[in-house]
DNA sequence: CGGTCACTTGATCGTCTTCAATACCAGTGG
DNA sequence: CCACTGGTATTGAAGACGATCAAGTGACCG
């Protein structure tokens, strides 16, 4: 059995959210449905908690549900039969999980530290979409970023060097940070990075090793990093370094 | 299954049709939307033709309207500054494009052939979408299914290698196709598959000569194949094989 | 015909992977 | 307090796969 697998980081401890704010996850649901609507919507949802390195959807199987995440992060891979993992994403608060259309869910999600979420079943759900046009929407947005983010993804994986993809996932993972943009930590191990950007564990660490060497970076702890050269960063990301 | 691929993708006798027809593009507009409405949409729409080779959508151009393709086949791509290319996905009759939130579009679309298609000013349609709840979920299941083709492009390009690439295309074009299952016609050029694989053409070339020689696949023209050994296809795209 | 353009083939090269060894760090129990 | 252990990170050396460079083929067209 190859090394490809997992691993639970450390753990945060996650308050629990009131259900009516388990049910809406803020971003995605909350906003856009009115008072009444939302505690119907409680109804029929069901919140949960994925533990560290545990996982809660399983590529293949039936979707019976949709996850709203509202708290932690969660890693979303495919596999191949022998282990290869490719992670097309991670999932943050306000994340929506199991919009597929063809019935069974196209990747699995893995909760990298305590993971808060809530189900719907997907037929109520349907029925409750209908009533709620704004919620559609919301869905639809949502969607729509994700597609353009998996668009940005395939150029990484497809045309860009170690160097770049590097680059390009520091700078994308400091904006999404809430501490200062220049430092900030990634709740991510090394295998974690390897297999978003299509690298083994040895080439991400000795890019890294390269990025801090040429001053662009400063790397403090494993997972805690600091921005030096965010223009030379950003250049080699786009593509347009020497 | 998506539901824009039943579509004859490949009209080479390039009926136009009336105004109507040439809004809904079948399959993601009329069929939600009835008769009274439609009209309506038909007035806001702006049919449109764009000849082989051309660029009709351009990455970060202000998203001013939506694209309902109705006939032929676009190449949707990024680049890097460069020149390197990343073909994301080709668009056939019935998909849509433009359903950026950014504001701006995510990728660039080239009519690969004549491609015709219907424009809707996203602020027209942005009200009708509001009128017409059942639009809005056929946008959302076509984005959805986007997203999952998205993501099986992701496990490609970043961890299978190119016979491996290279077997997944065949299979999926060869599913698309509206001959024989066995034997189907790619009108895409070498280069337009090397930059969708991520690969070069070079390697494209080869590797396809290595799936002819092992027996799996044959050549006729450039662009014409018949699947000779669909199992083992099925295997090597998988990475199951040896 | 000369021209272009896409495709094909061959030889060489570089990047990233693979394999293997070592360092590191937290937790555990002697 | 300190070996011991399991899991992760780092480093080094060798090898493979695909890219790059370069040349040759064939089709189409003025």
């Amino acid at each position: 059995v190859p090394p490809w697998n997992f691993r639970p980081p450390f753990t945060r401890e996650a308050h629990c959210a009131p259900v009516l704010h388990v049910v809406c996850g803020k971003r995605v649901f909350c906003d856009a449905i009115p008072e009444a609507d939302l505690r119907r919507l409680a109804g029929s949802a069901v919140g949960g908690v994925a533990s560290p390195g545990t996982l809660f959807i399983e590529e293949g199987d039936r979707a019976a549900a949709l996850f709203d995440i509202t708290s932690g992060t969660a890693r979303l891979y495919k596999l191949l039969p022998d282990g290869r993992r490719q992670i097309t994403g991670f999932a943050n608060g306000g994340s929506v999980l199991g919009l597929a259309v063809s019935g069974t869910y196209a990747f699995s999600a893995g909760a990298i530290n305590t993971v808060r979420y809530c189900r719907f079943p997907r037929d109520r759900l349907r029925a409750l979409i209908r009533d709620l046009p704004a919620m559609d929407e919301r869905l639809l947005k949502f969607a729509s970023t994700e597609l353009a983010a998996a668009q940005e993804q395939m150029l990484l994986l497809g045309r860009k060097s170690a160097r770049e993809r590097m680059a390009s996932f520091v700078l994308t993972r400091s904006r999404l940070g809430r501490h200062s943009p220049e430092s900030f930590v990634l709740p991510k191990a090394r295998g974690d990075i390897a297999d978003y950007l299509g690298l083994t564990i040895e080439t991400v660490v000795r890019t890294l090793k390269k990025l801090r060497d040429s001053g662009m970076i400063e790397v403090t702890n494993t997972s805690k990093m600091i921005i030096r050269d965010r223009t030379s960063l950003r250049c080699l990301a786009d593509g347009s370094a020497t």
